[in-house]
DNA sequence: TGCCGTTATGCCGGAAGCGCATAACCTCGG
DNA sequence: CCGAGGTTATGCGCTTCCGGCATAACGGCA
């Protein structure tokens, strides 16, 4: 028999030598894991190579184990346990069976429509565990890279990674843009995106952001003219403030004029190519009921919001 | 190729597979891990089988995690990591090379010869971690029949589960007898065996103080007469007190003798088979190199006090 | 002494797993 | 468009691993 260095698997070995040593027996044990008595006791033996030292002492009336034996229980059972639950939470997973479901959104953009979706969630799939974070786009797009979310709400910022993940979309918003109430276009009704020709744009950093320059600025393009960034900032809430110090503009997704900004006033774009869209994402992969559910809930949320 | 259901070993694989997903690309973990692309790339396959569900999404520049993948790598790195551990110090340990050394004794027989002991051991091994336990003799043996303790100094109760242990004995004491202060043997100088007999002798709790009872029974017979135990009580300390309230006698180890207990006098015996050997006990198995210099500092001072 | 329990080991055959070669796909540069 | 270079998957053949069967050796007990 030469000797073993590939091992068949350590775990199932040091689980077989759990059982030897709780029967006190090779053979009893080798009864009761339904393989034959020469073969277990090769298996111990292989253990005892792979170690460098005996675990059991061998008696005619059956087996004890070594001090070394001992110390393998000691430390390995635990282990095992741990290593066990762990897959089976994996085979768990693999089936869709996963209960935990890891949402990332931007509350302000999405709140609207994750708030009724997570209802239906909840009304049909009550032992969910839910964990949501409200983060920034890029951080949304980091977490699922990092497998630290299972779904994303996101809105255009998405686009460009949505190959990475399963996506689907939920809906297309209409674009505004924002200026200040000094603006004569703040008194008008709608406005054409060719009429911003000339106009200081304000971006933001596409570290936070990622997308939102490139969006305007095909946006700007389709309509015939560059935009030229007057200022970048690092943050969507900063935008505003700087819309109005810099008497620029900025295209922005029409949920925004939901909200009451002090100085500021949203503007409808009357081009029909102006869209912002609004996307989920989550992990490829076998997706789990529960992410299953709330992407259908969020589709059936957008279709009334309509 | 057979759909594989005996998967080598499962760790391996799961090391495996965390390297491809750190490399994102199966050919280049290949490179990594001294193997070729197709048996690596049979590897994930079988892994994902395994668990039954996709772990990797395959593109033509490489491969990326879905999210089963993602929540392996976040279950599993950790209990590799402490797998490997695991494997480690259980090596080291066959090498002997373990530094903790757990060691159960009776303080108020061991202390006179552990103390010294202690000492050299601590000159010779300094970054040996000690556990010490003062235990009973029962506590001692079952201390060791479960692996947790290395090493128990243990009087004549050890002696019948030394074959099962590496065992040596130190040194034999003398034996002596306790009687109350008011006893017509109180006076004597020493006294023979069988002259105690037709006395109430006092026994122990075979359950706390293994064979002790059994060694008092063998002496008295080697001296032509077989014990009566009037009483039996459940600890050495109550065995004086019921040698006094009885008018009992018992036979004790010479160490008692160095005890102060009131009303209780101890006269030697003088027959030449009377002794109480004292020993040392230690696992099967390689002894670690801490264990090995205990018994050994043990022995140099068993030796010196003779 | 014989029987029954134990563990170890030789021999053999089947299963597992690896390497080599190849197919298929994608991307990029000339 | 074609070729080069990167990727992953799979057929085939060979080697290694490992389990079962048979047997040897030992100890304990009636």
């Amino acid at each position: 028999m030469p000797e073993a260095h590939n091992l068949g698997d350590m775990m199932d070995r040091i689980r077989a030598l759990l059982t030897v040593i709780e029967e006190g027996s090779v053979n009893r044990a080798a009864v009761r894991l339904r393989i034959t008595q020469p073969a277990l006791s090769r298996q111990m033996q292989a253990l005892e190579n792979e170690l460098g030292g005996k675990l059991l002492e061998r008696e005619p009336s059956g087996v004890k184990p070594t001090g070394l034996g001992h110390a393998l229980v000691k430390s390995m059972r635990p282990l095992v346990e741990s290593y066990d639950t762990a897959l089976s939470e994996l085979r768990r997973q693999a089936r869709g069976e996963r209960s935990e479901l890891r949402v990332g959104y931007l509350l302000s953009a999405a709140q609207s429509m994750l708030t009724p979706a997570l209802a239906k969630l909840r009304k049909s799939l009550p032992e969910v565990k839910l964990k949501l974070h409200d983060m920034s786009p890029r951080e949304q797009i980091d977490g699922l890279r990092a497998g630290e979310l299972d779904l994303a709400l996101i809105g255009q910022e998405g686009v460009a990674a949505a190959s990475e993940f399963h996506s689907t979309k939920l809906c297309s918003l209409h674009v505004c843009v924002a200026v200040a109430d000094s603006d004569p276009i703040a008194a008008r009704k709608s406005i054409a995106l060719k009429e911003l020709k000339g106009r200081d744009f304000i971006g933001v950093d596409e570290d936070q952001v990622p997308g939102r320059n490139r969006w305007s600025t095909a946006l700007c393009k389709s309509a015939g003219f560059k935009p030229r960034f007057a200022v970048v900032v690092d943050g969507i809430t900063n935008v505003l403030s700087q819309v109005v110090s810099e008497s620029a503009v900025t295209l922005l997704p029409g949920y925004f004029a939901r909200l009451q900004h002090p100085g500021v006033t949203f503007v409808p774009v009357s081009d029909e190519k102006a869209r912002w869209d609004f996307i989920v994402l989550w992990q490829k992969g076998r997706a789990s009921t529960a992410t299953r559910a709330l992407v259908d809930a969020l589709r059936q949320v957008a279709a009334t919001q309509r």
